[in-house]
DNA sequence: TAATATTAAGTGTATATACACATAATATTA
DNA sequence: TAATATTATGTGTATATACACTTAATATTA
């Protein structure tokens, strides 16, 4: 009998799936607030990391810097950034709004309950899967 | 002090990074196979549960309606898939196509090889790893 | 049977993602 | 300094994702 491949296994189906389901629990919360995880990653960081390029986002997100690129237009066309060219003319500092700032501060406690729901429902296990997906970033 | 929010743990970035980490992983070793992942995905499990239609697709993947509405169309166009109406008018019955099963059976060692890769990377921590993205449907 | 509810699917729109390519500014080197 | 390489960014295109809304077909019920 031939080798069967399992694909009802597969890793990359498995985690995208979990991922559009986190994503979702987390916009829940963010419900008639304004704004999304996605946005509230970037303004999050902008707030604790301070000004800087895009590119520099983008690496702290682990993202690709031109989905970077997308994510800051949708920010500044709803105000939450302040953008700057740099002294490197090439360069674009992009910077947390006030408003920004103050959706920050309402997001912070939805952030909080979403991410204790999700480590609610990983009890114990929580620490090897972030341990686990921190290991995917080599790939 | 006040209470500090661990934006840096947060489990969605931490998820979706991983997403888009393995999801390059296999795209990789699809790499001049003419499908990426997700059309694999499709495939496959046209393949091994049959002609359904693209609700019962999604309810397999996990997925949107509407985003396997989508991948459809793409599939369409490859001639990997052939599209019939039922018997039932408002139905499309998906097949995979002479076509799409002589790329499935190209595309099947690459996805084991992606597949092996992440295992190896996960290494006793994979049937864990599984377990908990498992229960993160629950959301 | 006629009215109503449910179901399967498509479309519009917004955003997320990736990659190829282009451009301008800066840095490096011959 | 002039030529070349590198860097920061944007844009075009394709696909992935989600949600609201629409339509047509079928099922249910009054």
């Amino acid at each position: 009998m031939r080798q069967e491949v399992e694909f009802s296994d597969c890793m990359c189906l498995s985690i995208r799936k979990a991922s559009r389901n986190i994503t979702q629990a987390y916009n829940e919360e963010f419900q008639g607030l304004g704004i999304n995880i996605t946005q509230f990653s970037v303004l999050a960081i902008l707030f604790g990391s301070g000004k800087q390029t895009i590119t520099k986002v983008a690496h702290h997100l682990g993202a690709e810097r031109t989905t970077v690129t997308r994510a800051i237009a949708i920010l500044e066309k709803k105000k939450l950034i302040n953008i700057v060219l740099g002294c490197d003319k090439r360069e674009r500092l992009i910077a947390i709004s006030k408003k920004g700032i103050e959706i920050l501060d309402l997001a912070r406690p939805r952030w909080k309950s979403a991410q204790l729901k999700i480590e609610h429902l990983l009890t114990n296990q929580i620490d090897n899967l972030r341990s686990n997906l921190g290991r995917l970033h080599h790939l």
